[in-house]
DNA sequence: TTGAAAGCGCTACCAA
DNA sequence: TTGGTAGCGCTTTCAA
């Protein structure tokens, strides 16, 4: 069966193909009657126009560019679920594309996507592109009006909107939430310390520490980059050397995990003798044992956040409106691994 | 900056725009010399074809709309994955949109996606559809011709390509599993009963008990619908209560951890006095502690399987191939809830 | 109130 | 070897 075109209603009623289509929209230069029946009709068909054909004319195609590292990262996953529901909400469709965090895939895709597929973009940049900061593929999009807007890992030298959370504020935030509930050593801990949200936190984790008036001590902190993480146990191990610490932050629940893994060993017992924060709110969080109290970076909220910026800009082209910079608060979701808070 | 398009590089060269268009792809027609400077000066500009004049002209998108239920799933997230990867090595995009497991929000996307915007679907389907068995939807979509492969959650009545596991192979491969490791008395859970994938599953765990000829007790069985992880524990209560059952086949993740929980109450070392074998391979399973023995279904290779079937179908659209259901095997994924395999 | 024509960017057929 | 033209399905301007 072949799709019913404006070509084909016309013929039926012989009249013109421009008449169908201003009484499809309604016109008023088109009389009631005609109108009617033509309308009428078009639902009786299930008419619906081509959209190629009007993002050929209208030179908009209703579609948004999602480029993300992964997508079997629940962030991430929550992030796109945010995405896809505001922008079905608001008619848009989304062409999902995994850049596996490597430059070269993000520029291809970028580039594929920039011949008309897409009106815009949300990106969360690839590893690769953070660390090595080539740009130029960002910037062309834009030079060809795609507008961009940055989620999460985001390129501080590209003029685009951006949503992201304060992770130097969350991993105060982290600190604080440990030492209200009494820990008197808190440990920091790293597997992904050549990104930026590590970085950031880590600031955080400073940041925390000396508003205790504590000071910082190197033997509490693991920092470094690993990314098998079945060495993360390994990793840890040093933390624990002079069973001291009584707690830690740590940037994702697998490095949590693994810590009360070993403090478990270590015969201590969680929370009370000793508490964990992570700073991602998974599946994992939910079902460890004890349940992971987490930093929660709310990524349904980014990922609506970001689509509602994009579909604001895309809908008004006009306005020169200047680049914003949306930061979505994050909360901790108190779970088992820590004890409540009281005054010590 | 516009899009450079055939009639600025005609412009360029004082050709025509059917001249550039046979130079661009490499015409005989056209002499060398034109051919050479064309294409150098279209790479220099970085020319691109406008896609949805392409998709105008030819009737093709080369692009799949894909429907999953949701997407926080970690299975459905493998199977993107693998739908995502496979699509863009064969030039193709995704649009991937969320069901949310509502029969209308199927229906509506389908139409959408129907007008020019795709050229075939690959569908996991909603379990409200699964339930009303109203296929129109799908059946409108073959209609005009656009080819579906269903994927994991199928419907029977359409005539499409489909990517199934054999799900009855795998919960009697379970139950193999278990007695092989010297298992006396194991329990079926499921908390999904209405779901065709959980009825095939225990009529799997019956072949097994069958083929072991050991009798069917009910007792070892809770087959219910519960959408609320939280109530696992209660649910699983009953199996307990004899004190009998040494194993446990459960038709996901939680179920299984939530069982093993309890066996640990109860005392039981595990997999020595207690073994458990869950059917969903994701990120719980490799953290949980023990960690969990799993029936793997293979997403990623799922959707990789369903996106070559459809390209396949898209690239030969004359072959009126017949429509094949493809099973993909099911595997164990050997961790620390079972007994090393031994004869008893 | 209706219709013809141009044009969005591209390909393909036919003519020169 | 090159160019003109029609047409994919639609909107919009201008003419009837």
């Amino acid at each position: 069966m072949k799709k019913t075109t404006l070509k084909d209603i016309a013929k039926q009623f012989n009249v013109s193909i421009s008449t169908v289509s201003k009484a499809l929209s309604d016109s008023e230069e088109i009389s009631e009657a005609t109108r009617k029946k033509i309308k009428e009709y078009a639902k009786e068909v299930n008419y619906r126009p081509n959209l190629n054909a009007l993002s050929l004319k209208n030179k908009r195609t209703k579609t948004i560019g999602i480029l993300v590292p992964d997508m079997l990262n629940y962030f991430l996953a929550q992030v796109l679920k945010g995405i896809e529901k505001t922008a079905i909400e608001n008619a848009y469709k989304v062409v999902i594309c995994i850049t596996n965090d490597s430059h070269n895939k993000e520029k291809e895709i970028i580039e594929m996507l920039s011949n008309g597929s897409v009106d815009g973009f949300i990106i969360s940049i690839a590893e690769e592109t953070e660390l090595n900061k080539d740009f130029s593929h960002f910037n062309s999009a834009l030079a060809f009006n795609l507008p961009i807007v940055m989620l999460d890992r985001v390129a501080n030298g590209v003029n685009c909107d951006k949503v992201i959370t304060n992770n130097r504020e969350a991993g105060k935030l982290a600190v604080e939430r440990l030492a209200n509930s009494g820990c008197k050593n808190i440990a920091f801990a790293s597997a992904i310390s050549h990104l930026k949200v590590s970085q950031d936190l880590l600031k955080g984790y400073y940041d925390g520490i000396n508003n205790l008036n504590r000071t910082i001590n190197n033997n509490q902190i693991v920092n470094i980059q690993e990314n098998h993480y079945s060495g993360y146990e390994n990793m840890l191990l040093p933390l624990f050397n002079d069973n001291t610490i009584d707690g830690i932050v740590a940037t994702n629940e697998g490095v949590a995990l693994a810590a009360m893994k070993i403090a478990h060993k270590k015969g201590k017992t969680i929370p009370d003798d000793f508490s964990a924060i992570g700073f991602t709110n998974g599946i994992l969080a939910r079902h460890s044992n004890p349940k992971l109290t987490t930093v929660s970076q709310h990524g349904e909220i980014m990922g609506t956040a970001a689509t509602k910026m994009l579909i604001e800009r895309l809908e008004n082209p006009d306005e020169e409106t200047e680049f914003k910079t949306k930061v979505i608060k994050t909360d901790i979701v108190e779970r088992n691994s820590t004890r409540p808070i009281k005054v010590y």
